[in-house]
DNA sequence: GGGCAAAAACTGGTCTGACCAGTTGGCAAT
DNA sequence: ATTGCCAACTGGTCAGACCAGTTTTTGCCC
């Protein structure tokens, strides 16, 4: 392990240990430079990859703070990664949703074609708790019931790619549900759509189950959108660098 | 926002939009210092930020490396396990023909909204790459074209997707080059749908693209399974150990 | 030729000292 | 007391040097 990593261990240690509260300053790079007997090209990088992580934010001409909302991190899992991800980068939580849209209506479809017995039973058992639970609480039921599904689809492949995207899709799905669901009208009609999905496939008609899922994905997208678009916080969203556009799948 | 941010951003944008894939070695920082006019500082700055994230992974001697971002399964592992999954059990290849002709569709109908001039110059090149080659010879042509539309849709997820399933991908163009294209009126069919595609991309005519690419993924579905209900080998299974194990989606 | 060790040519890691660019606070002129 | 300016902070960027690992090339020996 190199310098650099070591000084941001201790540096992060620091302040979870309650060295430094949420919000402090942090001493200068210069300073910490002298006192650490390092270079401040270390101290730079290491700071770098606090902020990285989101333990601190720093402000040109002013200093390093520790950032008032340490995680907390709701799953213990490695998704704050990709929840970084999504902060720097909101088109790509819209990237998920076009993807998630025809993927989830042709589960669907597949679904209302091919569902056996025992997935009937999973996808209604599925439905009734994500009736039956609060809708504010989390995002499980939710994510559940999209999930029995994707199985009862019977395509593997199909199962396979959606779990890949398992950890995002529990992002968008939390983004939906932290955004939409407070909101009275807008939990009713989301409602509505689970209903018409499940009913569509219990009923076995394949199109109006694929329809009425697709639709349902493009409602979140859509009203997250405009969410967005009113200047909510739908994810942090940060000015993003411009110019993306004009050389972004080439490679060196 | 600094440089060194813009810089951070930049990589990762380039890596999100796949020109970048996880598990790939990314330029040396001299080389990025060089081609983006920063001083190599800055690009270590920047490299941090993305390792903070658990974008990227570096190795002293060795270099920085793209972190799998989706992780868990998309992996080796998984992948190979699919194959073998494949190999016995050949109506994975029309559960894989189903994802892709969605997927498929909307790579196409999201390339003709977005494609710049560089991805339209690119396509074109793959098409004429197809047009000119010996059909029979080998599937790559083919793969490059769906390769380069989906690439012009410009949605990383998309792409990262279609690339964990390149694989497997690149098992049914096989399939579909080895049995359809010998048989005149089939390579014939298939020219002028690729001829479709390549047209409406290029003319902006995103719903029409959508549909030639998706008719074309399900006419070779079709195609195949009606060869194999003339009891042709659709798919040559290549020696592989037979041991089965359970398979990991755990349907059928 | 084939095998193998030395050496060159990479890679990232660290240091130094300089200068630019925002922020802040105090002190002088009004 | 208010205004305005300047000095002393802060972080941001650069250049060049050297250390420390890894990979590739070289060139000798058998």
């Amino acid at each position: 392990m190199g310098i650099s990593q070591e000084v941001s261990f201790r540096l992060e240690r620091l302040i979870l240990d309650g060295g430094l509260a949420p919000g402090q300053k942090i001493p200068s790079e210069r300073q910490l430079a002298a006192r650490l007997g390092v270079s401040r090209a270390i101290i730079r990088e290491a700071l770098h990859e606090l902020q990285g992580r989101g333990v601190i934010e720093t402000q040109h001409g002013r200093g390093s703070f520790v950032a008032s909302i340490v995680p907390a991190t709701d799953d213990l899992e490695e998704n704050s990664a990709l929840l970084h991800l999504f902060a720097g980068h909101p088109r790509t939580l819209y990237d998920l949703l076009e993807v998630r849209e025809q993927l989830e209506g042709q589960a669907a479809e597949l679904a209302a074609q091919r569902a056996t017995r025992g997935d009937r039973h999973s996808i209604t058992k599925a439905y009734q708790a994500l009736e039956e639970t609060d809708p504010m609480s989390n995002a499980k039921p939710d994510h559940g019931f999209h999930q029995a599904i994707i199985e009862a689809s019977h395509n593997p492949i199909l199962v396979h790619v959606l779990n890949g995207l398992k950890n995002m899709m529990l992002l968008t799905v939390h983004a939906s549900v932290a955004n939409l669901n407070p909101r009275a009208e807008m939990r009713q009609l989301i409602m509505k759509q689970h209903k018409q999905i499940y009913q569509a496939i219990m009923a076995g008609r394949a199109n109006a189950a694929r329809k009425a899922a697709m639709a349902h994905v493009r409602f979140v997208q859509d009203s997250l959108r405009s969410l967005e678009n009113q200047g909510a916080e739908v994810i942090r969203v940060s000015l993003n660098s411009g110019n993306f556009h004009e050389n972004p799948t080439k490679r060196y």
